[in-house]
DNA sequence: CTCAAGCGAGAGCACTGCTCTCCCAAGCAG
DNA sequence: CTGCTTGGGAGAGCAGTGCTCTCGCTTGAG
């Protein structure tokens, strides 16, 4: 991240961004269980004990490994986001739903550690969740522009709700109202609760058009979430 | 399942359940990843490679687990509905959900096991598909009933998805119509996404009172698979 | 130019899943 | 009721794992 101050730091940065490497070459190859240090170092030419230096445990092996994963995704949303940046919200919605699909496709495993269940002894440090909010903030960027420009319908909050819809809205989306909030985060789970199910092989039997059911879900997402096709 | 016939047959029933108990223990308290054949073996007072007169194979144990999580989980959902009997299908809709989120949350390690990343060599064999229906069976039978008193509204769906839409329908939910098989899935998947994340953490931060969240979530999938709350 | 810091190598510990062989007792057929 | 077969427990052992510790060598920083 910084630059390489000596030359000993550099070093060291190059060493430890390989291990990451050979480690992700594994991880997408055999998935996390099968992830060992002993074959990354072996694979790398070093014993096991050196790799100790660079990560204190296999746990902060995977923990980097998730952090890069939700980069990754992030960065595939975002550009995705980018690339259509002409088209109307709801459309733009729909083209940030299908690119996390897609990464989901193209990185299984990845996806896998980072929305599977959490391997280490349940611990997800705070680092993770700055890039883990990447999408998210994609889809609220979305969400806001379609709010300025008067394009987002609200469905109300049950009384019961509205103090948490408020706080919600206040600390995830400010200025926007707090229906959007609640709506927003229900259907940012909602999303990954699609992919999960396609990647994780529980549409086998049920879903065959997987793509085509996904659109037309996605659309509905956008339209639960207040978003207008034109 | 079927009566032991003899006194050997039943002998190994029930050591066979009294393995499957203990390994359920050990899940629950630590997580699939550190379940350890020799451990269980250990706590049975055997030695771990009598183990494999009765599971092939760790692998094997986890598949008979994730049998029983399934029906586990599909029993919760059948009693929770049974207990609503006489609510609108609407109201049921959000109690049978209730209950996937209160067992989920009862049984964190199994529903992971379930639902997180399948923890074997990508491995689902067919014997899991009827047990993890037992869910669905439950959500459909709501439809069917509220399709037959005229209580279910529908969405329409985009050309290019309605001959998959007519498919899903034929073998999945025979005798409703197309639009309704597929908002149904949408929503089956979307109910483990809104679980899934907040079992593993994803609401930290976001979500506090995460069970009236829940409520109005699945009452909107409600809305969104066609019931209507009188 | 020196010398500590950083790092790799190696041995070793406790553990895992799994295999194979041995051997005994219990259940079944006659 | 007897004899035999077979199911299943015990133990040793293999290959692999994560992780620790100690011992030196290099090399870069002061």
């Amino acid at each position: 991240m910084t630059t390489p101050q000596g030359a000993r730091a550099r070093a060291r940065m190059e060493v430890t961004t390989a291990i990451k490497d050979e480690a992700r070459r594994q991880l997408a190859a055999e998935g996390a269980a099968k992830l060992s240090l002993r074959a990354v170092a072996r694979e790398l030419g070093m014993v096991s004990s050196a790799l100790y230096r660079y990560f204190p445990s296999r746990d902060d092996l995977l923990t980097a490994l998730i952090i890069d994963a939700y980069d990754s995704l992030g960065e595939a949303a975002e550009t995705a986001h980018a690339a259509a940046a002409g088209a109307a919200p709801a459309q733009r919605w729909v083209v940030v739903c299908e690119a996390v699909r897609g990464w989901a496709l193209t990185h299984p495993h990845e996806y896998a550690l980072i929305y599977g269940s959490p391997v280490p002894g349940y611990s997800a440090p705070d680092t993770t969740i700055p890039p883990a909010a990447r999408v998210a903030l994609v889809l609220i960027g979305i969400l806001r522009e379609a709010f300025e420009r008067r394009g987002l319908a609200r469905t109300p909050v049950p009384a019961e709700l509205a103090p948490e819809a408020r706080r919600m809205a206040d600390e995830l989306v400010p200025g926007l109202p707090p229906e959007v909030a609640v709506a927003m985060v229900a259907a940012w789970a909602q999303l990954f609760g699609l992919v999960g199910f396609e990647l994780f092989g529980q549409f086998k039997g049920v879903v065959e058009e997987r793509e085509r059911f996904f659109r037309h879900a996605a659309a509905q997402l956008a339209h639960g979430v207040g978003l207008v096709f034109p």
